[in-house]
DNA sequence: AGGTACCGTGGGAGCGCTCCCACCGGTGAT
DNA sequence: ATCACCGGTGGGAGCGCTCCCACGGTACCT
């Protein structure tokens, strides 16, 4: 029998402990090779690599996790319905840019979708035992209450699109005021002077900087700002179909339409076939996003582009580097944790 | 000064011990209650439940994990790249099914990706830390390691689409044998005589099963099994057009395809406008698992409903149960884990 | 020669929990 | 009255790791 405190309940793998005996060095020693300590000499290093191989050691997560009190795991929280998730190609672009910066480190990637408020309840007892290090929070409205549970809880967060200009959270975004204006400027450029825009929900900080970057490109080449080619939409194709209706009824003689998304595009497309307006003939569309929807519509659709990837890749930066140096907060105060992301113009045949 | 000891490197979250203080009962009997033992009189239940809410205790998942050797956590993996993920509503339905099964659990899930070998390789670690008690599979090709990994390691798995009719894995899967029928008799009571079929991806299981009963509904119905109106395909679109063509050259006189997926029937659908067929008129059509495209395609298409959330359910319960009762593999070989949920066919204008 | 610095190393203490054994007092059988 | 029993409870031991202090040795200074 191998006596009674042999037990050794983790199904025979081995321990740091054994690893050590086998080296013949110390646990400590073995600890620091593991988790690349400088203060290693050669010899030893090569010793206890060789043990670890021999012994096909895998460190135990859970009893580091305890020892160290972190969790090496960060999580993607979409406060949306799955199928919102699924829907939109923005936000499997911004998993697959996480899902690539995060391959390099041993940091493990957690997909959370707080929907609905069953769903958000379980997040906010899953923060609470802080079984993550740190949180990737997409598509925020201006009145979400989870930063402020996350900076209650100290637990590090960046925010996909701060919720205004005073965001306090570390945020990385695109450049929604200069992305709206390249997309008014373009339709300006090709002769168009009735331009209409279709926002995004208002309550969405971008969409926002998106308006204002319509009305300041209108406004910069000399047009007056006609607020009654300004309809606010919600993001959504049907919002698009409504808005289309609305600013149809309202100017008859509008030459170009800026949607808010590519979606949102889609539904004023639908609007305006119906009409029997030509595009681009008639009426000039731009959207935003650049998304799959746009390379697909009919005709295809000029679209400002995100770099999405290059956002996500932006925020795992970010993140990591706040889980790292948690710094005193005053210090961290005064960086520069507000990243801005250039956008493009994608021209195609609907301007 | 709080002295050496008390450095409570948890950010300040009561623990257990703290709660039973507050409570005036023992470490012990605080875990029961907490882990809904039933050997714990009710007033001393009440007074821990108090003070599990006045001190706002939530138990370390970590100090659980270590001590009880478990991780309360399940990984569903995708042995296919992030893109096909969000391409096909299989895995987004699956894993809705999956998710409001394990909503009401503890258990919290993880979506791994291991299309690539690098993927892969990061996986196996991740399996041999034993970093979740138990594995979702799905999507599994004949000759996959995945699952024998799995065996070796002794992590409790479920497969959903056994790998042949000797699985030894628990497997969850629909009856692909008699769905394809359901799908063939129909075309057959439909007058239907020279009915093709376009096979999904051979070195899958369930796409055998389709085949075989595809050839038995036509030999039970009294027809010859004519080999060459039946040609591979690979489930995906481009297969489609593929497998169409070279059916249309060899049998021109067709007059029905039974095709394995919804996909590939979009692909065929394709190269038979092309050729000039009229769909139903010239040539019936029938999909497999009446996916969004059924619905949207023109015409809307004939197809084979799976309960692919009903199956993600069931998974889960296999899971949970194996995961539960680890009972020595001898007694577990007996039993029944091979779950076979019925199918539907859904009738669209394409038949 | 003695002192000081520092590098590499060993191992105690502890992270917060579960498991299990021992113990307590009350009950029913003898 | 005595004893075995049992539901309810307390708390020691231990899970496998990290952190950190202490220690021996070498190199370099004075």
């Amino acid at each position: 029998m191998a006596g009674h405190g042999a037990r050794s309940r983790s199904g025979g793998r081995p321990t740091l402990e054994e690893v050590a005996a086998r080296a013949g060095v110390g646990r400590g020693t073995v600890s620091r090779v593991i988790n690349g300590s400088p203060r290693v000499s050669d010899a030893t290093r090569a010793a206890v690599e060789a043990a670890v191989a021999e012994l096909g050691y895998v460190p135990n997560t859970a009893a580091r996790a305890l020892a160290a009190n972190r969790t090496d795991a960060i999580a993607l929280v979409v406060p949306e319905p799955e199928t919102r998730f699924f829907a939109e190609p923005y936000f499997s672009d911004m998993l697959r840019g996480v899902g690539s910066e995060l391959s390099e480190t041993e940091m493990q990637l957690l997909l959370i979708f707080a929907g609905s408020d069953r769903e958000r309840r379980r997040l906010a007892q899953y923060l609470a035992a802080h079984r993550v290090d740190g949180v990737l929070l997409v598509s925020v409205h201006a009145d979400d209450p989870l930063p402020d549970l996350l900076a209650q809880l100290e637990i590090p967060a960046v925010i996909s699109g701060p919720r205004s200009a005073a965001e306090t959270l570390a945020s990385v975004d695109s450049d929604n005021y200069g992305g709206a204006r390249q997309a008014v400027e373009h339709l300006l450029s090709r002769g168009r002077r009735r331009v209409a825009h279709i926002t995004g929900r208002l309550d969405v900080y971008g969409a926002q900087r998106r308006v204002d970057g319509y009305r300041e490109a209108l406004r910069d080449a000399g047009h007056a700002v006609d607020e009654a080619l300004i309809e606010p939409g919600d993001f959504t194709e049907e919002g698009g179909r409504r808005a289309m209706a609305a600013l149809l009824e309202r100017r008859p003689d509008l030459d170009a339409v800026f949607a808010a998304s590519d979606v949102t595009a889609a539904g004023a497309r639908q609007v305006l076939r119906e009409a029997g307006r030509r595009i681009p003939d008639d009426v000039a569309l731009v959207g935003y996003d650049d998304s799959a929807i746009a390379r697909h519509m009919e005709p295809p659709l000029t679209s400002v582009r995100q770099p999405i990837q290059e956002m996500g890749r932006r925020m795992i930066d970010l993140l990591l580097t706040e889980i790292a140096d948690r710094r005193p907060a005053v210090s961290r105060e005064l960086e520069r944790r507000q990243v801005v992301l250039a956008t493009e113009l994608v021209e195609r045949a609907s301007s």
